[in-house]
DNA sequence: AGCACGCCGACT
DNA sequence: GTCGGCGTGCTC
């Protein structure tokens, strides 16, 4: 006799659902209904079904009342096995959300014809794969790997060209390459990490911010292992081909996974090694509710399930540094240090002069053309178009767009003023300050700057690269690459000089993470350049310049992360923001106060503050120990308020949306 | 979300 | 006496 009951995780973002559903097993689907299959299954009262997914099995319910069957096994394949499905539950439980909203994180949807195709294949196995040793860390990352430790993992900068054999030891930072592709250090140092977690019979997953990235670590891997070793799963490609490669996933065989931030949920089969690479990115928090930033998950997933966890970068965010100093990360670097050669240099002319001639200080100037002689040079501006600010003529406001207010720009030499949030043309601007209706450009964005550096460079070729002309990869030949930050393609055999034009612009944003993220910027930046090739920092001074020029980013995340702490800011303490309408706010506030002030205290409660009609929002900060507790009230009230909606006067019903929304460390408040 | 149950007003 | 209004609560 086998078991009988099914507990099922119900398809569904209603909270009062975010629980395990009992249901009897009928006998011609016991076959089928194992742990993992997406079923369908009634919900109150027959007619009414729902979907989900069976999270495990029972000899007996644990439910008192009757219980319904099970009215079919949508299909036979365990799309969510038990450790994802445990691995939903505790990221649910730590974001206040629901397990169902993280398992669709988790499992594609399904592709009926690609199902049936990988059913009928024959399962073959793959030949085993030989270790390779990440010789420039001594044996420090190896042994980190085979012991399944937790590293912050300082990766070196630049690149190893295609065919050269990564040595042993005492690599020579390669010159020219002779042919072929370059490959970015880090994503050689992974795809490597992650070839050793293969040839010692595990799964290794490897997590990138983008698409660029992406292609980056693939083209690393390619060289290390065979395609048949490699999956993909990432949000950008076919649903088709994404679920072909997550049921490649479930096959026996150990596979190196790679994708962008919700591929720490993929299925491994004996999980060896989990690596971010650059887990500072913005990139890496989940859009969708619960939210979950892929780093946390990658943390919760490697305390549940072991095997190794590596968070790579070049810089290193306040959250690893927390990590680090409480001894819960390891810090690996290499054992030879190599950084790239940082001048730093103070504009000459005031920053809204708006020639190239201007912004670019006489010696950035030498070693550009110097570098022009070799190769490529690129050239990091913070903003794409043509001209991202405009100001009133007349009074010299900075001119917003009358619909959303967000900053009018102009985008090409000749285009319109148009708003670079909502993209509405500002056709009859008027300025609210003054009255003038004479719009003035300052400042230079990506296009304007690539014109005006085609002038100063007659005869250079100039390539533009930001979001709406994307260049992964540009040949090593003299050019001038402007690319706005984060667009940046990966030049062969490196660029001969890199100019960070915009430091200062980038520094001016008002955010929390803004020092932070510019050091990520420029560090990022300046990895892309060849061995000798100059790294100029134009017009930024003080200890962020210098942690870039020292290229000793560990110490500045070390003054960050003290700030925070002294500030009572994140990631020295975790946060709960509470939207909704003010009685709703205040009673969720008062609960989680309810449980002390040694968990909450009054200081600890900003807000509310309003963030639209009817709406207030109030934002909770407490210590990493009070998390679990605080999620569980908040959760518990989403529960309270969806169950029994007793908002407003008796007789109505509170319409549309929920009356509070919870989220936990939501980095919007302080940006 | 849906959908049934339940307890007060107008009805053949 | 009964039909049906929508407010309230539950879903294995």
């Amino acid at each position: 006799m086998s078991a009988s009951i099914a507990r099922v995780l119900i398809d569904s973002p209603l909270p009062q659902l975010d629980r395990l559903f009992d249901y009897r097993v009928p006998e011609p689907l016991a076959a089928l209904a194992v742990p993992g299959v997406r079923v369908r299954a009634p919900l109150r009262s027959a007619g009414r079904v729902a979907e989900g997914w069976i999270v495990e099995l029972a000899e007996s319910a644990a439910f008192g009342g009757t219980l319904s069957e099970l009215e079919s096994v949508v299909s036979p394949v365990a799309v969510l096995a038990p450790e994802i499905a445990a691995l939903a539950r505790r990221v649910a439980d730590r974001s206040a959300g629901g397990a169902s909203d993280v398992v669709r994180l988790a499992v594609p949807p399904r592709r009926v014809r690609v199902e049936k195709a990988w059913l009928a294949s024959p399962r073959q196995s793959l030949p085993p794969v030989a270790p390779v040793a990440l010789a420039e860390y001594g044996s420090a990352l190896d042994e980190a790997i085979d012991r399944g430790a937790r590293v912050a993992l300082r990766v070196p900068p630049g690149g190893v060209a295609t065919g050269e054999q990564t040595r042993a030891h005492g690599e020579e930072r390669a010159g020219a390459p002779a042919d072929g592709r370059w490959v970015l250090r880090w994503a050689d140092v992974l795809a490597r990490a992650a070839r050793r977690a293969i040839a010692a019979g595990g799964s290794a997953i490897l997590a990138v911010p983008d698409h660029r990235d992406l292609e980056q670590l693939l083209a690393a891997l390619a060289r290390v292992l065979p395609p048949e070793r490699i999956a993909r799963l990432d949000a950008g490609q076919p649903d088709t081909d994404r679920y072909r490669d997550f049921l490649r996933c479930l096959a026996p065989d150990p596979l190196v996974i790679v994708g962008n931030r919700s591929v720490v949920y993929a299925p491994a089969r004996r999980l060896a090694l989990l690596a971010l690479w650059d887990d500072g990115d913005p990139l890496y928090a989940e859009p969708l509710a619960p939210y979950a930033n892929a780093r946390d998950v990658a943390l919760v997933r490697q305390e549940q399930q072991g095997g190794a966890l590596v968070l790579a970068a070049h810089t290193r965010s306040t959250d690893v540094e927390r990590l680090v100093e409480l001894g819960w990360l390891e810090s690996v670097a290499p054992r030879r240090t190599t950084s790239p050669r940082v001048v730093l240099t103070a504009l000459q002319e005031p920053q809204d002069a708006l020639s190239a001639h201007a912004r670019i200080p006489s010696s950035a100037w030498r070693l550009a053309r110097g570098g022009l002689d070799a190769g490529p040079v690129l050239v990091q501006v913070a903003r794409p178009g043509w001209s991202p600010l405009l100001v009133c003529a007349d009074c010299g406001q900075q001119a917003r767009c009358a619909r959303c207010d967000g900053p009018l720009g102009v985008r090409t030499a000749s285009g319109p003023p148009a708003c670079a949030w909502c993209g509405a043309i500002a056709a009859d601007w008027r300025c609210p300050h003054c009255t003038g209706a004479r719009l003035l450009r300052s400042g230079s964005g990506s296009a304007r700057t690539a014109e005006d550096l085609g002038r100063a460079f007659p005869g250079v070729r100039v390539v533009l690269a930001d979001g709406e002309h994307p260049h992964l990869t540009v040949p090593d030949r003299p050019a001038l690459v402007v690319a706005t930050r984060g667009a940046e393609p990966v030049a062969d055999g490196g660029y001969r000089a890199v100019l960070l034009l915009d430091g200062e612009r980038m520094v001016a944003r008002e955010s929390l993470r803004v020092a932070e993220d510019c050091l990520r910027w420029w560090s990022n930046a300046a990895a892309l350049a060849a061995p000798e090739g100059p790294v100029v920092l134009v017009g930024v001074g003080g200890s962020l310049a210098a942690a870039l020029a020292t290229w000793r980013q560990d110490a500045f995340a070390r003054e960050e992360l003290a700030d925070r702490r002294r500030l009572r800011f994140p990631p020295a303490v975790r946060t709960a923001t509470v939207t909704g309408t003010p009685e709703a706010v205040a009673e969720a506030v008062e609960r989680v106060a309810a449980l002390g002030a040694d968990t909450l205290a009054p200081s600890d409660v900003l807000g509310p503050v309003e963030t639209g009609p009817g709406t207030v929002r109030s934002i909770l900060r407490f210590d990493y120990v009070h998390g679990p507790a605080v999620a569980r009230e908040l959760r518990a009230e989403v529960v309270r308020l969806a169950t029994a909606r007793r908002a407003g006067p008796p007789g109505r019903r509170a319409p549309g949306r929920p009356p509070i929304r919870v989220r936990l460390d939501d980095p919007e408040p302080f940006d």
